[in-house]
RNA sequence: GCGCGGUUAGCUCAGUGGUAGAGCGCUUCGUUGACAUCGAAGAGGCCAGAAGUUCGAUCCUUCUACCGCGCACCA
């Protein structure tokens, strides 16, 4: 009991030094817990923040949610675990680096893959590193030493054992669907991350010979392969089986007509056209007639726009075209009438709100239901409590219904599939352990590539310029770190001075083979495309025959051939080194068409690879199927909710005495937007994996909204940023006010008079003590207290409320607890309790003064200890006042 | 279409089978050393509407109205 009280608290140097004093105690750390030997544990996983930020309202809600379910437990005696983590967070991550890329005006799609990795790595680090500095304000109490990433070497290991695990279980599996498509980000997205929003469009009445038919999307048309009727609809039995004829508007069209249940004879027409490459119904309706009518036929790009056969339409957004197509066909007389304001429900990007365009693409996929059994069962029998309870309901409810999960997106910031095609035969291999890595990279630009001038392997021999300069040296940053061994160069200038630039930052040497030069084009060398034109019936034969040749030129046939050769003796000689071989455009095509063994006109209608472009090989034992050892990795990366969804037990399993004792951990506390994004497929995952349930009870809390009702958000303008506020009021005063009247599963109102009320609060404490304190003598000391009966009443009083408030916390109803304790501590404690005693306090009597002062004594700490969770640092700066040297953090309760 | 939640003080929200609570706001009074970031006193609610169960309902049941949300392949 050392010094008295300042009048008012200064929280801002209070709450620093006091989170390093817990820091420095080491209790964060159950091992370093003074606890019996078998005491129980008690395990909070964190849920990993996204690294793409910084908190906000919602991150602070559940912040201090589990820090009080850690510290209260932690007084109890149990050995208690609370885990930190951030999410790598795929694509909402690289949501937000596309829109700083756009603000410098970049794109992702101009970008290297290990280039924007690490730029989106450093990115997350950095977001990371402030959002800790964060969490430890808010007054966490958390083990940093255990702090893990998901993209930690740990984690990856063990999601990418449970992929393989699934595989081998027959529950992943590689498919061709039509899947949900975002045109602005490029990617796949799962049916959770579908909005559906309703909206008026017109629904067109299009004649198909005799037939008429409904669709709100005529520029699809252009990829009809049949059309369907319900088979129990007699209108138009007469015509399944059948091929009708009608007049399209690219020419005249003939389809079959096909009988499935999927057409509502009631809806429209009830015929439908069969569009199986951009409508999930009409690809399944394909899959049940596959014998009768054709498949797929893409006329929607992944930009959203018509390509392949359709006309002059080519080219053309799909809004823009439906207009125009619409009313060409009226102009041909096919559209028979429009319904104007059709309502009905689009799907839209969650995250941009832009039309998903359905599109085919092979994905890999998880089949659900066998997971999802045991996981309804582990909530129907109670081994995991949700609470609310009424969200078990809508959890078994989108159990029952799921549908298999793509987790394939095509970003690449995430966890690459550990998926690897043999380039020959196409065969699947899951985690290959590959031997070694070799790249093919293209030099960077010259001027002659950057004026499209033909400079192949004679006599200009351009240099780089300052653009291929640069672009070698991004190429070489995404090479480094990669172990490469050795260079092998074609020894023109530009392909030379690429490899110098990357040597010099890999530190590799570089070996030159003039078999990887570029084809020589004889007399073409040195003129522009434009000027060649004429030498060739028609420029794209240049490309087209490989048996074309130039005069004083090389054929593509010749120069298949030395690569051929150059590339059979560096395998042999090279193939457990990790290579980089840096030639040419046309040369590297060349050598793609030898290791997929695939035909000249495939390989020549490929993509193009842009100056310095990088692409990957991987050598590993011979694929069992084909004998080939070279393969190639799928380049898309898992859904991220994929990889969080494994963070219980991923956290864990590489310790496994941390996994014993700490699996299953006790809480998931998280909020109830992601119930089915997260914790339905934690819970079937961790089924899956470990045969336990990963968490035994499960607390969801809602949306933060401000005093208006309104969901905060940046655009609005209405966001309370809470480290913001803890400057201000403090941080006990912002948890205090994000906990009373804050129920289970119910939104969250927050203001910042509701702040400055416990605001107030915390100053009634604080002087509230600082009253006690100041009345305490030392001579207190040697008198022992006799209680009277009213002061007797008063400690019995503390005992009924010590046990409300421990039952409250138990049963999860944080919200009741901090308002009996607020309630008590003011209107009982410092009006009555207080106001009461100071008679007795001034007493001249010493023993008198001795019991009063040692009954308020009693009932400021015992309050104090019950305040700690919801108020850790005012509660702990007072406490050791009292009891210097002691922590409250880890009092007995 | 199915499901869920809400409707309580001026505002935002807790709560309970038997005299209704918090924060902010409002009214009046008060600076005698814990606290004006306060204290004292107070105003303010037929707890959405209807019916039912009950000795008794704001709380349980049913229906209705309005608000919000989730799920759903109907072209």
């Amino acid at each position: 009991m050392t010094k008295d009280l300042e009048p008012r608290y200064d929280h801002a140097e209070m709450e620093e030094r006091i989170y390093k004093l817990w820091e420095k105690s080491g209790f964060f750390n159950p091992d370093n817990l003074k606890l019996p030997r078998g005491a129980k544990p008690f395990t909070i996983m964190m849920p990993p923040n996204n690294a793409n930020g910084l908190l906000h309202m919602g991150h602070a809600v559940g912040l201090t949610l589990q820090d009080i379910l850690i510290r209260f437990w932690r007084m109890r005696g149990r050995k208690t675990l609370w885990l930190p983590g951030a999410d790598h967070a795929g694509f909402e991550t690289q949501v937000v680096f596309d829109k700083k890329l756009d603000k410098e005006g970049r794109n992702r799609f101009a970008m290297g893959r290990e280039e924007l990795y690490k730029e989106i790595w450093d990115f997350t680090q950095e977001n990371k590193k402030k959002m800790y500095e964060q969490t430890k304000k808010l007054g966490a109490s958390c083990d940093w030493s255990r702090e893990t990433f998901t993209l930690d070497p740990k984690i990856i290991e063990t999601v990418y054992e449970t992929f393989e695990k699934l595989y081998k279980d027959g529950l992943v599996y590689r498919d061709l669907k039509v899947i949900n498509w975002c045109p602005k980000h490029r990617t796949a997205l799962s049916d959770l991350e579908v909005k559906y929003v309703e909206r008026e469009d017109p629904l067109y009445y299009i004649k198909y010979g005799p037939l008429t038919l409904a669709t709100v999307r005529p520029e699809t048309k252009f990829g009809d392969t049949a059309l369907a009727v319900n088979p129990k609809d007699k209108r138009y039995a007469k015509y399944i089986g059948k091929e009708i004829e009608a007049k399209g508007i690219l020419g005249p069209l003939k389809f079959k007509v096909v009988g499935d249940e999927a057409v509502d004879p009631k809806f429209g027409t009830g015929v439908v056209k069969v569009t199986p490459a951009h409508d999930a119904t009409d690809f399944e309706i394909w899959q049940r007639h596959k014998k009768e009518i054709p498949g797929p036929k893409i006329i929607i790009d992944e930009a959203g726009k018509l390509t392949g056969e359709v006309g002059e339409f080519k080219g053309l957004k799909v809004a823009e075209a439906r207009e125009k197509i619409a009313a060409k066909m009226q102009e041909f007389g096919i559209l028979e009438k429009v319904e104007a304001n059709y309502k009905h429900q689009i799907a839209t990007c969650y995250k941009c709100g832009n039309t998903l365009e359905p599109l085919p693409r092979p994905q890999w996929f998880v089949k659900m239901k066998p997971l999802a059994e045991p996981a309804m069962k582990a909530v129907k029998t109670g081994k995991v409590k949700i609470h609310p309870k009424r969200s078990e309901k809508v959890y078994w409810h989108w159990l029952k219904n799921i549908r298999d999960w793509n987790i394939s997106r095509q970003i690449v910031w995430g966890i690459r599939i550990p998926a690897w095609f043999c380039l020959k035969c196409g065969d699947v291999k899951i985690n290959l352990k590959v031997k070694s890595k070799w790249f093919l990279v293209r030099h960077g630009e010259t001027d002659s590539n950057k004026n499209l001038i033909i400079d192949g392997g004679g006599e200009m021999n351009a240099p780089l310029n300052e653009t291929g300069i640069n672009q070698a040296k991004e190429a070489a940053r995404s090479l480094k770190d990669l172990g490469i061994d050795l260079i092998i160069s074609s020894d023109l200038l530009r392909a030379k001075q690429t490899a110098e630039i990357i040597s010099k930052e890999i530190g590799a040497e570089i070996v030159f083979d003039n078999a990887f030069r570029e084809r020589h084009w004889g007399e073409l060398e040195g003129k522009t495309f434009e000027e060649a034109e004429g030498l060739f019936t028609n420029p794209s034969d240049w490309y087209k025959d490989e048996n074309l040749k130039p005069d004083k030129g090389e054929s593509w046939g010749e120069v298949e051939n030395r690569v051929r050769e150059a590339f059979k003796i560096h395998r042999n000689n090279h193939h457990h080194k990790n290579i980089v071989i840096i030639s040419h455009g046309g040369t590297l095509r060349m050598l793609k068409k030898i290791i997929k063994d695939v035909t000249h006109e495939e390989i020549m209608n490929g993509p193009r690879l842009r100056n310095a472009g990088v692409i990957g090989l991987d050598i590993a034992k011979k694929c069992e199927k084909c004998g080939g050892d070279l393969y190639e990795q799928d380049p898309d990366v898992f859904d991220t909710w994929f990889s969080s969804g494994q963070w219980p037990f991923a956290t864990l399993m590489k310790n496994p005495k941390d996994f014993k004792t700490y699996y299953p951990t006790d809480v998931m506390e998280t909020g109830y937007d992601i119930l089915f994004f997260w914790v339905a497929r934690m819970v079937m995952l961790g089924l899956y994996r470990t045969g336990k349930v990963p968490f035994k009870d499960v607390y969801l809390h809602g949306l933060v909204r401000d005093k208006d009702r309104q969901k905060m958000s940046k655009s609005k303008g209405n966001v309370i940023d809470p480290l913001g506020v803890a400057d201000t009021y403090g941080t006990d005063a912002v948890r205090m006010a994000l906990i009373v009247g804050n129920t289970a599963g119910n939104d969250i109102v927050i203001s910042e008079d509701k702040i400055r009320g416990y605001r107030n609060f915390a100053t009634k404490i604080w002087n509230a003590s600082r009253f006690i304190l100041m009345n305490h003598k030392t001579e207190f000391l040697k008198i022992k207290p006799k209680f009277t009966a009213a002061d007797k009443k008063h400690l019995v009083e503390l005992k009924k409320i010590k046990t409300r408030v421990t039952k409250h916390l138990e049963k999860f109803e944080f919200h009741l607890a901090g308002e009996v304790l607020y309630h008590y501590f003011w209107h009982t404690f410092a009006d009555k309790i207080i106001e009461q005693s100071k008679k007795r306090l001034a007493s001249e009597n010493a023993a008198e003064a001795a019991v009063a002062y040692a009954v308020l004594e009693e009932i400021l700490l015992e309050s104090l200890k019950m305040l700690h969770p919801f108020m850790p640092y005012v509660t702990e700066e007072i406490y050791q006042k009292f009891r210097p040297n002691e922590l409250l953090m880890v009092q007995e309760w």
